[in-house]
RNA sequence: GCCCCCAUCGUCUAGCGGUCAGGACGGCACCCUUUCAAGGUACAAACAGGGGUUCGACUCCCCUUGGGGGCACCA
């Protein structure tokens, strides 16, 4: 008789195992991208599976939402719930035969056991643990109920059934990254495998899916390294190889602390509508609690080239958002222009006021990308850079608070300066940004003002606001007419203020 | 209360017995400059503490402290 395969040296199949309870967050989603790139790394299958035996906490459309996530990101699969494979289905309410013929072996091998205890019993027992200050547990009252009592009392009794934990010895799981780790068996408490709705607990779900599934290595939160053990001695009891455990650090908030919505844990869907890029979340995400050399910047094709499960980091990370923010203007800056464009399109129709038309003009958006593209780390930073483009008046500039040393308390000098600047505008027969900055150098000299004062007044009077893209550019692609008109229309509303 | 895990700059990390402890974000200063960015240059910034082991510990072991997690008919 030969040996069987160890896990680790078949190929890999790996699976990411959400519970439909709504949209994943950031911290779910990097063991998604960790195990993800470990089967693109290494050449394996990478597996979608849905965990759904909580009849009580199923929140509708999550599937959807959660394979949305996935698909943004781009880790695709190649077996999972809506496509179906040669271990189907993949979704756990639709396996209920295979968990329960589990359940009939073991209770037939007398390696478990119905448990008749009800809800309010169980309560009444933690209570008295609690008092007693002795640590919580089923305390195994119902193992020593005999076969045949047992198998009567089924008929009409509601029960569960719970693995028979061994009283005596230890259990010692290997983990990929922390290697053994051993917890006395008396520590673990014979713990409900099949609920009394028929449905089972994850630590039975898993273990046969994970087996039936043919997974070498199960990556999952570290929030599943105490249990382990249980589950090391469920595949003992079944006589199934134990695969390779990989228990993953989570990410913690800016703060310290678990990541909770008020901290940014958004869903990845929501980074998406906040105006991150894909590849920005996910090179951010995978070196948050990993890292490789001295590389920050991974593009999706290096990552899974340099990436290898066992240099995951055992601490918890904390979420920097501000990391994340830069890298997305790394992203962004690395993007060929056209495309770049059209994204910048694309989210302009979303964060434009409604009265400018759709679509919105691709011509004109092509123009000034290359004006904002290193001035933008988010999508949503592009309308409040560009929106003077579209309006047809600018709001008043608050000019006073912004006026040079020279003429503060002055401010009728600066609208002369203003009406000065209009004029060689107005005279100016290039609208390009070399001749338009000339002209107002030109300008600058002759009233003795410096150039730089009087270009953030006239970058006031044009766009409405004191930081801008470059302004010469800008004011070409604003027009002459405009341009002089709100340069003319400045220099009246600082003199009418006065 | 019991059990398990973790510990390098503020943050993410490199290091895998002998390094001036490296990089990135952020910070600060300067340069560039019409604003803001982007870019360039420089600087500040870490081995939690205490014991061992060793010729030699950031690196190996133990304790303390700190942080995280688990102890459901939730995953």
């Amino acid at each position: 008789m030969t040996a069987p395969t160890p896990p680790a040296a078949r190929p890999v199949r790996v699976r990411y195992a959400p519970s439909p309870t709504g949209d994943p967050h950031v911290g779910n989603i990097r063991q998604a991208i960790w195990t993800w790139l470990y089967a693109r790394h290494t050449g394996g299958t990478f597996i979608v599976r849905l965990e759904d035996t909580d009849q009580t906490r199923m929140v509708p459309g999550s599937l959807e939402r959660i394979l949305d996530s996935l698909r943004w990101l781009g880790l695709f699969w190649e077996e999972g719930p809506d496509i179906g494979g040669p271990h189907g289905p993949y979704v756990q309410s639709q396996r209920l035969p295979l968990y329960h013929a589990a359940t009939d072996r073991l209770l037939a091998e007398g390696k478990a056991y119905r448990c008749f205890c009800t809800p309010e019993e169980l309560d009444a027992m933690r209570r008295r643990q609690q008092e007693e200050k002795r640590p919580p547990g089923y305390e195994g009252r119902c193992r020593v109920i005999p076969p045949a009592e047992s198998e009567a009392r089924a008929q009409y009794e509601p029960f569960v059934i719970r693995f028979a934990v061994p009283r005596e010895g230890s259990t010692t799981v290997e983990d990929l990254l922390r290697g053994p780790v051993t917890v006395e068996n008396r520590t673990l408490d014979d713990f409900v495998m099949l609920k009394s709705d028929g449905f089972p607990t994850y630590h039975l779900a898993h273990v046969v899916d994970d087996t039936d599934m043919e997974i070498t290595h199960i990556t999952r939160g570290d929030e599943w390294l105490p249990s382990a053990p249980r589950h090391a001695l469920l595949f003992d009891a079944l006589g199934w190889q134990r695969p390779v455990f990989v228990h993953m650090p989570i990410i913690l908030a800016p703060g310290g602390g678990k990541l909770s919505k008020r901290h940014g844990a958004k869903s990845a869907l929501e980074y998406a509508e906040a105006g991150y890029l894909p590849d920005a979340l996910l090179n951010f995400l995978c070196i948050t609690g990993w890292g490789h050399g001295d590389d920050t910047v991974l593009s999706r094709e290096q990552l899974i080239e340099v990436f290898d499960i066992g240099d995951v980091s055992m601490s918890p990370a904390t979420f920097d958002t501000e990391k994340l923010n830069w890298l997305n203007g790394v992203y962004l800056r690395q993007m060929p222009e056209p495309e770049l464009a059209e994204l910048f399109a694309r989210r302009l129709e979303l964060d434009l006021p409604p009265d400018v038309p759709r679509p919105i003009d691709r011509a004109l958006v092509l123009e000034f990308t290359p004006l904002i593209r290193e001035r933008v780390q988010l999508l949503a930073d592009v309308a409040p850079l560009v929106d003077f483009f579209y309006q047809s008046e600018v709001p008043t500039p608050p000019v006073e608070q912004f006026l040079a040393k020279r003429w503060r308390g002055h401010a009728g000098e600066a609208a002369d300066a203003l009406e000065a600047a209009a004029a060689d505008l107005d005279a100016c027969a290039e609208w390009e940004a070399e001749p338009l900055e000339a002209a107002l150098r030109a300008t600058a000299d002759r009233i003795q003002a410096k150039a730089g004062d009087l270009f953030t007044l006239v970058r006031l009077a044009v766009t409405g606001k004191a930081v801008t893209p470059p302004l010469f550019e800008s004011m070409a692609i604003v027009g002459a007419g405009p341009c002089v008109d709100r340069v003319r229309a400045a220099a009246a509303a600082i003199r009418a203020s006065t």
